[in-house]
DNA sequence: CAACTAGCTCAAGTTAGCTTGAGGTCAAGC
DNA sequence: GCTTGACCTCAAGCTAACTTGAGCTAGTTG
């Protein structure tokens, strides 16, 4: 286990092992810009050690149920170079838990929907909510994304 | 508006705009088993009334975050060619109620993992449970250690 | 010097849930 | 009998976040 000092450039095979992803994830995160890389002069890749931490943001705001997109966002409030101070980190991670909140505050919305439709038999479909929606609840876009990441990274054994 | 008889068959256009979804989508739907239908003598499609109710029990799973897998599933359950009873809407909305109260479970879990970040101002990496990549995957095999522990983290069952 | 491993680029494939477009048909109205 | 509108099929495109594959290079080892 080769040893790596706090300014040690790693490779991408390397720093891919360690954040545990895979090594075209890694290239496709630097063409999305979350990352950066020197090169070596034979042209590959050398990675700062801190893109770990990067790498680390970007798998906590996936489980997050963020977007690449809005994990960028979130990184660039973030130190490049360094370690974020407390204060940075505790920005970002209560910007994230109110993204959590309101999510459970969604869902627990539509629960109550539910609830209530499996109550009162509202089988017309005429004034249930779940089946006449307002915007409540509303999952966002096609698949709604951050429910099968949040079913994902909490492994659904089915 | 046209009066709509209970045993009427809708052309697409009407079934679409009634259901509140474009008519490319209800042939997909079609397509995915979801819906069926008869054809004209000129090959046009005729859904039958109820496949109203099927639709907004499309539109509901998704609202509860559904696939459109599992909602075939949840169908599947359902009467094709009459109101369901009481007791089977009550099941299916039972069920969907325990998916959604799992989905919160899962969220809540990790609003206390991110709280818990917040609070103990973990930025080693080292042992925050929503936060663990780095160093400590290298030492293990392939594949993403994290997301293993968020596993753990989060229970497997509720 | 050949083999091997790690890395490179560019392009295409994957899944979900649709949308968009091209080109053709059918039935009604003027 | 020609236009219009609703409908048809089939194929391709879109977004997100990757994966997979082809074909090439760079550096190390025997």
């Amino acid at each position: 286990m080769p040893h790596i000092a706090p300014n040690e450039l790693l490779p991408i095979g390397e720093l891919a092992r360690r954040a545990g992803v895979s090594v075209p994830t890694v290239r496709y995160y630097e063409e999305r810009g979350l990352i950066r890389s020197e090169r070596t002069p034979g042209n590959k890749r050398l990675f700062p050690r801190h893109t770990l931490r990067r790498l680390a943001v970007v798998a906590a705001g996936q489980r997050v149920g963020l977007t690449l997109q809005e994990i960028m966002a979130a990184l660039a409030d973030m130190p490049a170079d360094r370690a974020p101070t407390q204060r940075e980190w505790t920005r970002m991670g209560t910007r994230w838990a109110q993204t959590v909140a309101q999510r459970i505050r969604q869902l627990e919305i539509l629960q109550t929907s539910l609830d209530g439709c499996i109550g009162c038999g509202c089988l017309s479909l005429g004034k249930c909510v779940l089946f006449n929606p307002g915007d409540e609840a509303a999952t966002e876009g096609p698949g709604s994304r951050w429910l099968r990441n949040a079913e994902a990274a909490t492994g659904s054994q089915g």
